[in-house]
DNA sequence: TCCAAACTTTGAATCGTTTCATTGTTACGA
DNA sequence: TCGTAACAATGAAACGATTCAAAGTTTGGA
């Protein structure tokens, strides 16, 4: 209804000129302290909000940045999410989310909408390959950072885990506890970190050699198709004793189909391990053992990489690549007398 | 670095006003086909895009709504929020997300920072008791929608889900299928959500004169505190044979301590329901009936009840009431012959 | 050919803030 | 009393898009 107070109004009322309320707002030591308090008992009196639309105008640019992810409800997003809230927060910026629910429609509506806003960068995880729109980004000067991916670094900054590496801890723990007929436990290759991980297990499992890695296909990443993994297991005996999942749901489910069982025990007959370190890997039957990601590492040096290529004008980018670490739980204690390592 | 291209710029390389160039933007029909296409062309190749601040200045409010939940991971809200996204697209709005993460300060300064961005209204399920703020975002003419919290109607609307009702929907449905001796497992009453829930299963009790129901405290509201709960049922003997859970995590970790025994059996012994339909519920080991909110619904209407009042001039306000939807599932199977209604 | 109506285009004014050159004021030593 | 340095306050200009009254152009009937 009734348009909210300008700056103008609020000069009015204190009988100054603009001018000397923008330098209370914005340089309070320049102005005297009598004055100030008057314009700030006019600001109270007329509930004066500076105009944000206004200040950018002027300034040429917004303080926020852009982030897109892939899907605000997984919890490693989350995570990030947060992180990178509080670490731009300590830059004065506040973070505008879009998420794009692997939707590159969705997708691309944000970066529209983060371009007209003037964010002053963008930190994506892009639905698939975008770097042409990336690329017409940075031309247009809205410095990009890769989340969860790693990047062309001639061109962008990004923060990534190494998925290898992860594969590679996981199967080493299975080693490390004495278990030696190993099954790795995955949706289909095609997806990288999949394949990464994968590939980390078998890098491992090399290095044992009375060691073997049987590699289960599964359908899809969910309880469900790790219970048809582990029901499958079952059914056809002849058992791994160790089990690596692509991921916790999988880990969860495949517990599930062995526990149901009655026979098998778990860390006892089978260890299993997961990855992404859910809240449910703590809170399940057998608290399962798993691969943590750096989630807030990777959101707040996401922000800090942009802030370097805010600051400085000449273009270097990084690529930072963090490692997970072994989150053990008691679904991989050790089976027999063998030191834990 | 290079200050992105400007109507101005667009006009003078189009060789037309800038009045023209707007009218392209934003009424095509006033403009003739030969100078769209010259402005057209000129604004692709100055990769020309709006700057929405300015837009903003001068239509004296931004096209933004700001929504702020109390958690952004929590899969309630999730769902909450990209109902909320949608359904302001059709509006033309974006969402400006803001996860206060139950802490009265973060809350505070999204706030704030909605109010400098001149958002058209605010979303909020807040922390705690806000309604003086609130009341004076009214006054500055920034209208308020609660979320999942019942408001004062002569002040705001609000949208919220009737947990009465969910609690007498979960209880009568373990009465239906024969069950008489129930337990209540919930965390502090305090909590109104929980209280109501209890109030809604006790009047469903009461309906049968057979039938008893035992409140059990938990200490919190996560798997871990379910599993304790099942642990002491499990020690004391004289189990119940229907347990109304207060929210599915609970649920879950009961389910877990039962079924350890292998000695008690779901639903055959102990019927179990949960509340909030979670994505675990049905991968569960047993799957887990439950109670789902329309959160959908929430969002959607949310949005709706804030476009009324950015219409009308009369404040007139609304408290939308959503009644919860049972949703079977195998724990809850008909003990015996009973039919399941 | 002329006129009026319909259609196009123009460009100054406006939104609210920040900036900064200019003006005004105060304090104090000479 | 004067000069000047330090400090305060002023207010016009600028940011970029939209609006709208006014001016310009086209069309077609008389």
């Amino acid at each position: 209804m009734n348009r909210s107070a300008s700056i103008k109004d609020v000069a009015n009322h204190a009988s100054v000129a603009v001018g000397t309320v923008s330098n209370v707002l914005n340089y309070p030591d320049r102005v005297s302290q009598r004055t100030k308090e008057r314009v700030q008992r006019a600001i109270d009196e007329l509930g004066f909000v500076r105009n944000d639309a206004a200040r950018q105008l002027r300034a040429g640019h917004s303080r926020t940045i852009g982030l897109i992810v892939l899907d605000v409800g997984n919890p490693f997003f989350t995570s990030v999410v947060r992180a990178a809230e509080d670490a731009a927060a300590l830059l004065g910026s506040a973070v505008l989310l879009g998420d794009s629910g692997h939707n590159a429609g969705r997708e691309s509506n944000y970066i529209d909408l983060f371009q007209e806003q003037r964010v002053q960068g963008l930190l994506i995880s892009p639905v698939g390959d975008i770097t042409d729109r990336l690329d017409l980004l940075r031309e247009r000067g809205v410095p990009t950072v890769l989340v969860d991916r790693l990047a062309d670094q001639t061109k962008y900054s990004s923060v990534s885990v190494d998925d290898d590496a992860g594969g590679y801890l996981a199967a080493r723990h299975l080693l490390d506890t004495g278990r030696r007929r190993l099954a790795f436990v995955g949706g289909p290759t095609s997806i990288r970190q999949v394949a990464d991980r994968l590939q980390g297990a078998e890098r491992a499992v090399e290095e044992e050699p009375d060691a073997t890695l049987e590699v289960l296909d599964s359908d899809g990443q969910t309880v469900l198709a790790g219970r048809s993994v582990g029901n499958m297991l079952v059914k056809r005996g002849d058992l791994p004793d160790g089990i690596f999942c692509a991921n916790d749901l999988l880990a969860l489910g495949v517990m599930q189909s062995l526990t149901m069982t009655h026979t098998l025990r778990i860390p006892e007959d089978i260890a299993l391990i997961g990855y992404d370190d859910i809240d449910f890997a703590i809170s399940a039957v057998v608290p399962l053992s798993s691969i943590r990601q750096p989630t807030e590492a990777l959101g707040r040096t996401a922000i800090e990489l942009l802030a370097e290529e805010l600051e400085s004008d000449t273009p270097k980018h990084r690529a930072v690549i963090f490692t997970p670490e072994l989150v053990v739980r008691q679904s991989t204690a050790p089976a027999k007398g063998s030191s834990a390592g």
